[in-house]
DNA sequence: TTGACACATTCCGATATAGGCATATGATGG
DNA sequence: CCATCATATGCCTATATCGGAATGTGTCAA
């Protein structure tokens, strides 16, 4: 297998940077395909490729407009990424900083090898 | 190619499943590779590949303890991810309730055809 | 030094993905 | 109906990934 279980969720469709940037566009409002294209600088194929990942995941929604088709955004699918990214902020915001970095980087020097180079 | 550009960011890294749920367990504090693989129960060569990719994004740290290979997390790379996304906190707190996603409807109805059926 | 334990790495096969290109589908206007 | 524009889909290749099994590396104890 080449990605495991469920190979379709919202943290996959994000993992790939240009439907990330399609997904930022479509924040400033509804907006057919080639439009996307032309912004993003990829082809027509591609544009439409990527919005079928987003639209089966449920991140973008469409709308038959005349001739074209516009993708709509709907972000409710990435709440959850947000929740779960969210649980480990205490992580980053609590201790993380500059000194405790030094801090670990003593303790990880002092516990892998206090033999002869310990004092550099 | 086979997933574009970055092949190795923490939107990557998160994007599997098995990977999330090491991020989870090592917020309990560091530990040794077979505990995490008994515990999420894979393999251990396993363990050690996700854990690799892991450490090459800089979401968890090793330490040597003896025998041992202890890893920590390092959650400051997914500061970004939660960042990226709480970019679009607001277009599923502001408006996707259940009353404007029955707006969204008679107005995607609306649009879409109001030729016949437009009374349902 | 040897054996045992913890872990990493490599090789393999299966599968999925992304890009490029050609082509099919769908709606519109004449 | 036909031509055209907008979009979707199919085919192909290259590559990356995951899983499994085997093996390599490193550390400790005797």
């Amino acid at each position: 297998m080449a990605r495991a279980a469920t190979t379709s969720d919202a943290f996959n469709a994000i993992a790939e940077p240009q439907r990330r940037e399609i997904l930022v566009l479509l924040r400033g409002g509804e907006r057919p395909v080639t439009d996307l294209a032309r912004d993003l600088g990829m082809t027509q194929p591609q544009a439409s490729k990527h919005l079928r990942v987003l639209r089966e995941v449920g991140l973008v929604r469409v709308r038959g407009a005349g001739k074209q088709r516009l993708y709509d955004l709907d972000a409710r699918g990435l709440r959850p990424v947000h929740e779960w990214v969210g649980g480990f902020e205490r992580f980053w915001s609590e201790s993380f900083d500059r000194l405790d970095e030094y801090v670990q980087e003593l303790k990880q020097a002092r516990q892998e090898g206090p033999h002869d180079g310990d004092d550099q």
